[in-house]
RNA sequence: GAGCCCAUAGCUCAGUUGGCAGAGCAUCUGACUUUUAAUCAGAGGGCCGCUGGUUCGAUCCCAGCUGGGCUCACCA
């Protein structure tokens, strides 16, 4: 790009030339800075907007430069940094008329800036700093977007995320909030003594989910690699191990295609108890999403997309069964006639309805008929065994699995169950997974023997869950598309 | 993967029933020492996404391509 600088980037780009003829450098790295915006304004907090200058309150800042307003021998400016706004003020009487004029020969918005000086209130009510001393920290060359309409085209939003952040402080907010949801969630199980584990990112079996993987190779091992698709086995592998509680939260990806709702990368928080069954996760999820709700919003109701979603306890249960009898209009006990689900499912235009599994029918018929339709929070449970390889069978009932997912806004946003721990029942899954693969469903489970033998040396009786950290940030931050709470969100390459 | 929509100055957007390309902000010059999208006067700035086609002439019409958005499909 260097060499393509437009008339805006060369006028800036001589003004580093300006500096550097008064000895001054554009790109200092020794300035220490005393203060952020947001402790200048807890410095003059409460005290008479009269008073302050008597006070004398010196206080020096640095930040983005993103508004300023000359006005011949005094300029106004807003610095931004990372904990907020905070004008600033440079007269000529006060900061000496050299400097006052290189100043206004030598800085745009969108520099990096460091003043110091005392705190007063303008005529107009805004706290700000009237400097004393300025400095340049960095000469940005390249203009900022406009004060007014900001930068709003979502192409160069994603691909340049920095200037989406410069300018937006509500997309900075959406990440904020994002890193205390985090920490919200890893705390409460830190408190709960769930140990924190990481697991491999590169696997050369993919498992622990239904979904397409992405394929690498390792060269000094001449080896294919699978980018992960679930840390779910490996966790397992811990529980087995004796961490009795375990949680990661870190990236899965699946090599499918991207939408509002999905990114190839994807972050997942899935946890492990041992002695805990799915019964007891609902009872966790529950307390800890409706606490975060809490934390984030000092309420357990919240908006999203123009409704409201509540996240106050209890919350609804349904089976799948229940759901598609709710939604669909048809009788309950029927679905468990497998000519009436294939019907149904026939003419809701669900492929392969004459020959895939019931259970696999099932689920489709929720997911066309149900599930966008659930409001939620509601638990579905009573999954099928078809659709659930890694689930433990419901006692008395071995066609269904311990199982559930929550919906919100008819989306998942989590899923849980208590976990297949006898070896012999898992490898018959893996085995059925097999038999798919080879009728070529990509997505089906490889066979994962040193798993199986994890399992022989005896996992606890145990439930897991893995919570889509995308997807709940997007209802925390009233977000419609994933990419919005993707900093860097994956796109085609820049043409 | 399919359908619909979009791409004009650094940014936000007009516009041409096909005839030398427009505004606001930003930039540059000048005035202005408590402004808040500061104000006032003047100036510069464009491969109208790319490649073809139609036409005397295309930013505009047509086709293809590239990138993006939304919906659907797949999935979490």
């Amino acid at each position: 790009m260097t060499g393509e600088w437009n008339d805006l980037m060369r006028d800036r780009f001589r003004k580093v030339d300006t500096l550097a003829a008064s000895g001054t450098a554009a790109y200092p790295n020794d300035q220490k800075v005393g203060w952020t915006t947001a402790a200048a304004r807890a410095a003059a907090a409460g005290i008479p907007p009269e008073d302050l200058p008597g006070k004398s309150i010196r206080v020096d800042i640095a930040g983005r430069i993103v508004a300023l307003r000359r006005f011949g021998k005094a300029t106004f400016l807003v610095l931004s940094d990372r904990a907020g706004r905070l004008q600033a003020y440079l007269k000529r009487d006060a900061v000496g008329e050299a400097a006052y004029d290189l100043f206004l020969s030598t800085v745009d918005a969108g520099d990096i800036l460091w003043v110091e000086g005392t705190l007063f209130v303008t005529r107009t009510g805004e706290l700000t700093v009237e400097a004393a001393r300025y400095r340049m920290l960095t000469k940005g060359i390249r203009p900022l977007p406009e004060k007014w309409h900001g930068l709003s085209d979502v192409e160069t939003r994603y691909r340049q995320r920095y200037v989406d952040l410069i300018v937006n402080e509500e997309v900075r907010e959406i990440f904020r909030r994002r890193a205390r949801i985090v920490s919200f969630l890893r705390e409460y199980l830190v408190r709960r003594d769930f140990l924190e584990v990481e697991t491999p990112m590169m696997q050369p079996v993919a498992g622990g989910a239904t979904a397409r993987p992405f394929v690498t190779h390792h060269n000094a091992l001449d080896m294919d690699l699978y980018l992960r698709i679930a840390p779910e086995l490996y966790l397992k592998r811990l529980l087995v191990g004796g961490f009795e509680r375990v949680f990661e939260i870190n990236r899965n990806f699946r090599n499918e295609g991207i939408s509002t709702q999905h990114n190839p990368e994807f972050t997942m928080l899935e946890f492990y108890q041992a002695y805990a069954t799915f019964g007891d996760l609902m009872a966790l999820t529950e307390d800890m999403l409706s606490s975060l709700a809490v934390g984030i919003f000092g309420d357990t109701k919240f908006p999203y997309q123009g409704g409201t979603v509540d996240f106050t306890p209890p919350w609804e249960r349904l089976t799948v069964a229940g759901a598609v009898a709710r939604y669909g209009g048809v009788p309950e006990e029927r679905l468990a006639e497998e000519g009436f689900l294939r019907e149904m499912a026939g003419r809701l235009g669900i492929p392969d309805a004459a020959t895939s599994p019931p259970g696999n029918l099932l689920v489709a018929v929720f997911e066309e008929v149900a599930e966008r339709k659930v409001a939620g929070p509601t638990f579905v449970t009573g999954y099928p065994i078809e659709v659930s390889p890694l689930s433990r069978r419901t006692d008395g009932r071995p066609h269904l699995v311990d199982r559930f997912e929550l919906i919100v806004r008819g989306r998942e946003i989590a899923n849980a169950f208590s976990e297949l721990n006898d070896p012999v029942d898992q490898r018959g899954r893996f085995e059925e997974q097999l038999l798919r693969r080879e009728r070529g469903d990509e997505e089906a489970h490889f066979m994962d023997e040193d798993f199986l033998r994890a399992l022989e040396y005896g996992m606890p009786p145990a439930a897991g869950e893995g919570i889509g950290i995308d997807r709940l940030v997007m209802l925390l931050t009233d977000s419609p598309s994933i990419r919005e709470v993707i900093l860097f969100p994956q796109l085609r390459k820049e043409g």
